[in-house]
Order: C-alpha cells, then structure tokens, then sequence
DNA sequence: TATGAATGAGAATTCATTCAT
DNA sequence: CATGAATGAATTCTCATTCAT
C-alpha cells in the first residue's frame, strides 16, 4: 500500500521509512473503519480518528488532507478487495440470477462476519459508490428472468434494503437465518420464480477462502 | 385586586404574545425543513437555520435549545400530520393488502407532490421513528396474504428501499410511474399474488383532500 | 416608598397605580435580597431576579436599569432601618464600650434571626458601605477605654471579622452563643478591660422591637 | 523496532514541547493572578487573561477548562509555595504563640512585599482553601496561652480580619507599621498576655530567604 | 516522518436591552 | 405600568490547521 500522500519522492526513501509509513496508514484506517462505522461520516472531528489510531495530529496531516479524504480512502480500502472476491467467486456461475443470488449470500456473509465493516458500508454508501453488480442485474431483466415493474425503482429499492440489512446486521440484533432471508426477498422483489430461487439458496458457497482484513 | 379591563388587558397581551410566538416558531419550522432536506441531519449551524428562517440567533434559542431538539421537532410536525392523514383514509378499506397498498401509494403522492418533504423524511426517517403501517403488514403475513422468508428481513427491505425511494422523489429525477411501481415492488416482494397487486393498483385513491402543510 | 426611575410625574398618577407600583418594588427587593444572598452581588442575571420575584423582564425595567443600580438600592432598603434602629436603642447608654458592645450584640442577633440578611449583607458590605459606629469607636480610643496598637488595623480587623460573622450566621452553621463570644472577642481584641466587657455582656438588651422586615 | 537515536530524539522533542507548555502555563497563571486581583473572581472573561498573557484563544483552553479552574490553580499556585516557606521558617520556634505570631508577620512582610499577591488572596481565600495555621492555634488554646470565649468565633475573627488586612495592603494605603500592628491586635484578640506579644514582636524574623515568585 | 503546542476562525450560547401590545 | 417576544453584541467553546523541533 502505498501512501495517500507524496507518492513522489519514493526511490529516495529508505525501505524502512516507507514500512513504517505503510504501517502507520493502515493504523489510520484501521482506526478509521471504527470510528466511521461509530458515528458516521459527518460527526467525527480529526481528534477522534487521531485518539483511536494512537497517534499525533501532526501524523494526520502527514497522510491525509482532510476527513473527507480520509472518508473516500477508507471506503476504497474497505470495500474493493470484498467485492472482487465475490466478483471472482461468481463469475464461473451460469445466468444471472444465479450469479446474483449467490453474490448476494456472500456479500451478507461478509457482512454478518464483520459487524463494523457492515456498519460501516451501512451508513456510508452512496448509492453510485459501490455498485450493484449491473450487469447481472441488467441481464436479468432483458432476460424475462427478473420481472419487474420499473428498473429504477427496482434497483432502488434493493440498494435501499440492502443497505438497512448492512445496519441490521451490524447492530448484530438479527434473527437466525437473516442473510439468507433478505437474499430470498430480494429475488422474490425482482418477480424471480420459486424454483431459481430455491437453486440459489442451495448453491454451495464458492470462494470460502476470502481474506481477512486485518493484519 | 386586578381590575376586570385589566385582566382583559392581561388576556389580549398573553393571546397576543402567544400567536406571535407560535407564528415564528412555524417560521423556523419551515425553514428547518428546508435547511435539513438541503443539507442532512448533522452538517447545518444555527445560523443557517437563523438565516433561512429570518431570524435573530436569540429568537433562536427562545424556541429551541439546540440543532437536535429542532430536528425532533421539525420530524414531529412534518410527519405526524401526513400519516394521520392517510391512516384516515385507508381505515375504511378491506383488507390488509388492499390497505397496506394504497397507504403506500397515497404515501408516494405526498413525496412526489412534495419533494423538500420527500427529501427530509429520506434523510432523517429512523426505523422505529414513525412506523410502518405495522398492524397491516403482521395481518397480512399472519393471514398469508404476505409470503415472506423473514419477517424481519421483510420489513428491513422495505423501510429502506422505500427511504432510498424517498430520496429519489426529493431529487426529482423519477422517471414517470415511478411511485406506482415502487408500490407494485413493495407488493411483490412481500410475495402478494398478483391480482391483489391489480386491484391496489387499480382502486380510486381516496382522501384527495389532503391539507396543504405551507400556508 | 418611592419609585427608583421616574420619580416624577408623581402627580398625575393615580393612587392606585402608585401603590401596585410601590407593592411590585417590595417584590422585587425582597427577591432580590435573597438572590443576592445566594449567589452574590457579580453572578446574577436580570432573569435571576425576574424569576424570583415572579414578574417580566420589562418591569424590572420599570423600576431599576441595571443589576448595579438595584444592588445599591437593596443594601440601602436592607440597611438603613436596621442600623438606625439599632443606634436608636443604644442612644441612651453610658460610654462608648457600652454602647459599641451592645450595639454588636443588637447587631449580631439581628443577623441570627434573619440568615437571608446576614448573608446578603456578609457578601455585599464593603468598608465605607456601611459604617462602623465610628463615633463610639473614636471616642473609646481617644478616652483610653480601647487600647490597641493602630487604629486603622483595629478598625480593618474588626470589619473584617464581623464580615466573617455573618456569613457564618448566614450558613447556620454555628455554635450556641456564637454572637456572644464574638462579641466579647470584638471587645478583648479592642483591648477592653474585663469589668467593661462583663458590663456590655450582662446589659439587657434594650429596643426588642425591631420591626420586622418581611410584610 | 525504533533506533536508539530516534528514541532519543522522541524524547528531546516530549522534553521540548513539555518545557514549551509549562512556560506558556506559567505565563497564564502569571497573568490570571494580576487579573483576578484587579477585577476579582467571578467579573473576568477568558479574554481578560488571553490579552493578558498574550496568547491565543485556543491556547488558553489547551491548558485551563474554564475560568473556574483557571482560579483554582492560580489560588494553589499562588499560595502553597509561601505558606510552606513560613511553615518551615518558624517550625524550630518554642511555643503556640511565638510561632503563631511570627508566622503571622512572616504573612504580612509577604503581602506588603507584593500587593498583587496581597490583593489576589484577600479577593479569593476562602475558609477552608488555605488554613490559618491550625495547629498553633489549637494547642495555643489547649495550653491557655489563648483564652477566648469561643474558639469558632476567635477563628472567624482572625480570619476575616486578616483577609481585610491583606486587601487594605493590597491597596497601598496603609499606615507605616500596619503589619506589625495588625499581628500585635490578632494576639491581642486571642487575649494573649502582653510579655508574651513582647516577645513575638521583638523577636528576629527568620528565613529572609523566601525566594521571589516571579521569574 | 512523527510530535504536540499554538493558533484563530467560526460555531454555540448567554444575556442585557428594546419595544409593540 | 406590565408583559414577554425579539434582538444582537459579547462571551464561551470547538476544531481544523500550522509549524518548530
């Protein structure tokens, strides 16, 4: 990981200098995620990122500009690496529904695995930040597969109870069997008939082997 | 030991004083609608309220004593009204899917005629707030009218995709129908067969008569 | 008594008006006594005052222009009848150590029987506000019945001292005799001889009729 | 995982910054001493010792809460250094009233010396912050070298005496000998015999070493 | 790079004062 | 005279940002 600031100057650095940096950002952000997922991407003030991560406020400045920056790079960071394990997870699956269901039953385990990082992508998503995976989607519809009255409110509706099951679960006042319940919602929402969805909800669970975020 | 004119007078300054009072306080209201549609919850100062409302900071503070008091308030006085409204007009309907349904679709009339309303509720509304029409949907799920894998995860998806829809109406970019066919999806997902969906959809919206809220 | 502002234009007004004029001033006083006593004569606001004598912040402003002013006049009203009471009583006593002496017996039971009082005055007295007797003190220095090393210290000592009394008093907190001894302490610190003090100790206390303050 | 030049390089910027601190916080408390003898305790602003001490808004909160807290370090300060001198300057003196009494003009030459200080404890001191020197007093008493007709009375004289004292001194205006006399009457009042007051006031002040407060 | 003291702009809050009724 | 809503200057307090070490 290279530094958010100052990516010039690398060749001149030592090797430890840039370890050791490395490191302290990846405290920030570690710091970040909780903080974020705590009290959300408005109220914190830099003292509370700086608290957490044990560090000084002058270190602060020295990797991020602003808590807004802080906001983006710490989403980037969060999110990325998860959605392209399930991106890869799914790709060898056949039609969309499939692929979509089962993408989403892994995206809900992440998210049941790791409360914070649910509460997190909860409260920070924007619906444009990290996408439905469109393509799945868009398949099925031209496909007949998912049937749906209007595809805008189709699609905004699912983002909006993905992201309150994302609260739900890190809340972690959830009931047994949530994630597999809102996933089946979520195929019934698109008009996808019973024996697609029982498919999905039985498919093994590919790519157990997702990597864990913490050092 | 007060003569009766003066008790008069004492009468005519206190109703006097009291309808001033009440006019500002209806004046930071409306401004306060305004100012967290635009701006959320957590980012606006007094002052922006000051300022929309045309107000001193004072007058401020003789009225409320802090942006979080205010925003209670300003959810209390934007929404009780609306929902009584349309409990009202659905009471005498049959059916929970029946009632459920077009509650909903009276619902997204108001967001649609109103979208710095829409957009308020979006951003403020908490689950538990003000509530789903819970006695219809425990009703129609008990009567298995509803046919959902969760109860829980049911009622999640819907408060959130029907937030992200509010949000949508604020922004005014909806294609046409957009509100009818949230409906439609709200009804589908709960797994309503489709000729309960047919007659939601197709039945008079009543209660036209809903008062306008600005003077 | 009189109005603080507007002393003219006395004529024109009605006898009614004067009275419920002079009535509201009591109140304000006598509120003012004790929110005095209680937080002293820097922390009070105007709406201290307004709150405790149960009246609007306009008609503080009929009566007095600012906490100062009513300051001044609450140490006059709360004052003056007191002491002149209480030089009244010992006008007629023999030498200046009596009439000190049982001038600050008088005083001191004054102060144990009104707390309010005694504290009002122990926070607010400034030396020069209200005197010492300073004629008896004099003249006891002059005829060699009061002995003491400086009479300026004697004087600060004693003012201080008494100072401390009433606060004391004020708080209840004292010891069975307390204004006693701390006469007689007054006394010996004055350099009085035994027999006199024992005089001014034995003295029946003379005027037991002061009036009483409240209404 | 640091080098040992960094370690020590940690440390010479902590040293640094610590020493920085402690000197900002001494001018504060230089300063808040010279305000709150002018305008008391409860009249100053935060202003009034931010322009004093010629700092900054911020910085003054980086050190003090509030003014509160701000008069209560000043008042530790302020006083716990010179009560300690004279405790220690007259601890090898025989008998409750020698020590008593020389502490006392130890006191006084102190306040004399510097009328800020004078003023600045006569305006704050309240019983109980800084105690008069109990155990003299006490044993005085038990030894019948005081006598007195109320030792919480004789408590409170001296007390508020003293306290009026240190204001008067504080003015500037006093007599020539003030301080002498003003001991000699606090012995006086304690009704000690006149040898023994002799004594106190003859005797040689010790410990004219008190060391300046001011740097 | 890391540190944390100092800064000052700006946001929150209080309160004396005015004034229409 | 009495009322109390409105006002805005003064004050308190927070926090992003700088900078010498």
């Amino acid at each position: 990981m290279t530094t958010h600031k100052a990516r010039r100057k690398l060749d001149h650095r030592t090797r430890v200098g840039r370890e050791r940096s490395a490191r302290t950002e990846t405290r920030i952000l570690e710091a970040a995620l909780r903080v974020f997922a705590d009290m959300g991407p408005d109220a914190p003030t830099i003292d509370d990122f700086v608290q957490a991560a044990g560090i000084s406020r002058g270190t602060f400045y020295n990797h991020f500009d602003s808590v807004e920056e802080l906001l983006a790079a710490t989403s980037e960071w969060t999110t990325r690496e998860s959605l392209e394990a399930i991106e890869k997870a799914i790709e060898g699956l056949e039609g969309p529904a499939l692929r979509f269901g089962v993408g989403l039953r892994l995206f809900f385990a992440k998210a049941q695995a790791d409360p914070v990082w649910s509460t997190f992508v909860g409260r920070v998503w924007k619906v444009g930040g990290f996408e439905l995976p469109a393509r799945d989607f868009v398949q099925g519809l031209r496909l007949g597969i998912f049937r749906v009255s209007g595809s805008e409110a189709a699609r905004d509706l699912l983002f909006g109870g993905i992201r309150e099951a994302l609260l739900r679960m890190g809340s972690g006042r959830i009931p047994a069997g949530y994630g597999a319940q809102m996933t089946e919602l979520c195929l019934q929402a698109l008009g996808t008939d019973a024996r697609r969805i029982a498919a999905v909800m039985s498919h093994e669970l590919p790519g157990r082997g997702t990597p864990r975020r913490r050092r």
